[in-house]
DNA sequence: TTGAAAGCGTTACCAG
DNA sequence: CTGGTAACGCTTTCAA
């Protein structure tokens, strides 16, 4: 019977042993397989201080023995346990991505562009989503601290959400996106969604017909979407046309809930023989509406209009092309990790607010 | 001037302070803010290994003495570092998912599956994309070795790359996704492409008008893509088409390498005057062409009929819903994370390898 | 039910 | 340029 220490780690490790072939034969006889910075020390003869050094490039190590301690490493195929060094450096070069929804298009495109950055510069990343719901946001952040990442990138619920409050308030390096905050300490990278819902008013109010029907879709409640409401309402109102004469559906979220309500507004706006125009405050949601519309039988843009909002890729590739008022992924992306890649470095760095300007895009759906 | 052995972490632990609210003043006189397992034990008044017992819910620990423990940790938001808990653990509860390209919407669905049976059984993912590029692959596998995930679940480039090969000679416990393997220690998921061309093949087959063209358009050489055109071929063949009568278009990789080779089909397969039926080994590629032929005016289906593959979410919501060839991003996703589970916990579990079956979905581009 | 102490695999300080 | 060694923050064994 075997008896050491740690037993059942040796095991553990004698098991990971299978299907293995073996290069060093002396750790093998001991019944390790993992190679280890000692492993190789001791292989070349130096100390593993010297091991360390060559692993993180110091220029204070003899060229020579670099040379030789570098074949031994790639003979071994020795990977340095990221887990130690992280542990022993207290950082770990992986930041945190909390947004609501993985599969959205919108946070897919932003998430990849990020991603490239953070590769560049040697980091990892982490995502996960939210959901919109308050608990799982604070779950995932609290998580993330245990994992010890060095930073946050994160579309809060709100800006005021207990997992921001808890980023701020343990003073953890944070970027907020897609959201804009009062509080002058907090950085954020999000856009100017007042000007956007303005844009689509001004669009759709040049292009109205007479006595055309308006009608506003909106989902979750959240920052973003009353400041979009917000500037379509404030243009509609400069040009004489009051809230309650716009038909507002509420509380549109995903693409199925869009299909779904395509039958109540042909009823209740009395589509089937009126024109309209509609503005809904994502291009998923109107992509639905769109769907729906068609399959009713409506035609499109001669019968209904549709302005849309973000530019997602797909929007160009969908039934009708969208008409919408792009939100820049890419811009914010880069923003974000640019920014928040300065503040680790820096946690005295200077306060940054970016609002971005919207853009119109003009397509089939209402051109 | 201070004088600490490790003046820098130090200093940089000082510095996190900035913006904290201080709940431990004892350790903050020691210019110390961040709290570990030995802070929560000299509060507590035990030794680190009770609270390290609470904190892995053991049996083991006086009820009394585990509340007032728990007590003192929430007080004081103790988040414990699974850096530490890993290393010392030897497993970091992370599997590692490599993709080909992390913005393909077929790949999003399926890790977004993964995801979710990883975050029930409380794992960890760490995604990354290789780009079809075999030395990012290796390299990428490499990184994961070096975070110490737990796992694999990788597309590969092929099932012989190099990463793949490194993950069998080290033994580390992995799932080929995508892709099957002569090997028969190789656990993998995929689908039956060989059936999924034959699909294609005898739908298309079953539609075709007279003197009408057949064109095969593919991507990437890659073990799938030639399984879903032998399929293909086989069975034209058996119905007496042969292979020199389809024109092959091929190494079509992106959408835009979709929309730039359509005036190339319009011109080579003189499709200006000609009817014809094509098949497309994958959804993505297929909207690009079927925008690409609306734009030069072609009416579809009635001219040109299109199949696809992979069924992705946005095959129904495209321009002209797409028929295609579904592979289940759900099934695939879902027994990849139960098989590689499953594989971590027994390393000798037997080796399961499924082959799904596709299956046809008829929609409009091929009705 | 508890504590002491030996790990886990690195890095970084100090001395030579 | 190199080595010895404490430290990082946990878990696990063994003994009490």
């Amino acid at each position: 019977m075997i008896k050491l220490p740690l037993f059942r780690n040796r095991l553990q490790n004698i098991f990971d042993c299978f299907g293995k072939s073996i290069i060093m034969d002396e750790a093998f006889s001991k019944g390790k397989i993992l190679v280890n910075i000692n492993d190789i020390a001791r292989l070349a003869g130096v100390s593993k201080a010297t091991i360390s050094r060559v692993l993180s490039r110091s220029p204070h190590v003899n060229e020579s023995t670099r040379k030789r301690i570098q074949k031994i490493i790639d003979d071994n195929g020795f990977e340095p346990s990221h887990l130690a060094r992280n542990l022993s450096r207290r950082k770990s070069q992986t930041i945190g991505i909390v947004i609501e929804d993985i599969a959205n298009p919108f946070f897919i495109s932003i998430s990849s562009e990020i991603e490239k950055i953070l590769y560049e510069k040697k980091y990892n990343m982490m995502i996960s989503s939210s959901q919109w719901n308050r608990d799982k946001e604070l779950e995932i952040v609290q998580s993330m601290i245990r994992s010890s990442v060095d930073g946050f990138i994160i579309a809060p619920i709100s800006p005021d959400s207990e997992a921001v409050a808890l980023l701020k308030r343990t003073g953890r390096p944070f970027i907020l996106m897609n959201t804009f905050s009062e509080d002058p300490d907090v950085n954020y990278v999000s856009t100017d969604d007042i000007e956007g819902g303005k844009l689509a008013a001004r669009h759709m109010y040049s292009r109205l017909r007479k006595d055309e029907k308006i009608i506003l879709v909106t989902g979750y409640e959240h920052q973003n979407l009353s400041r979009r409401m917000e500037g379509f309402f404030l243009y509609m109102e400069s040009k004489g046309i009051e809230r309650d004469q716009i038909t507002h559906y509420r509380n549109i979220n995903t693409y199925n809930d869009g299909l779904a309500i395509v039958p109540t507004i042909l009823m209740r706006s009395k589509l089937k023989s009126n024109k309209a125009s509609i503005f809904i405050t994502s291009d998923d949601i109107a992509m639905a509406l769109q769907e729906g519309l068609l399959q009713n039988g409506r035609t499109l843009p001669e019968d209904i209009r549709i302005i849309g909002y973000d530019n997602i890729e797909f929007s160009r590739r969908c039934r009708i092309p969208l008409t919408t008022v792009e939100q820049s992924q890419k811009d914010i992306g880069i923003i974000a990790a640019m920014e928040l890649l300065e503040l680790i470095n820096n946690p005295l760095k200077e306060v940054k607010q970016y609002l971005l300007p919207p853009r119109l895009i003009l397509r089939d759906s209402n051109p």
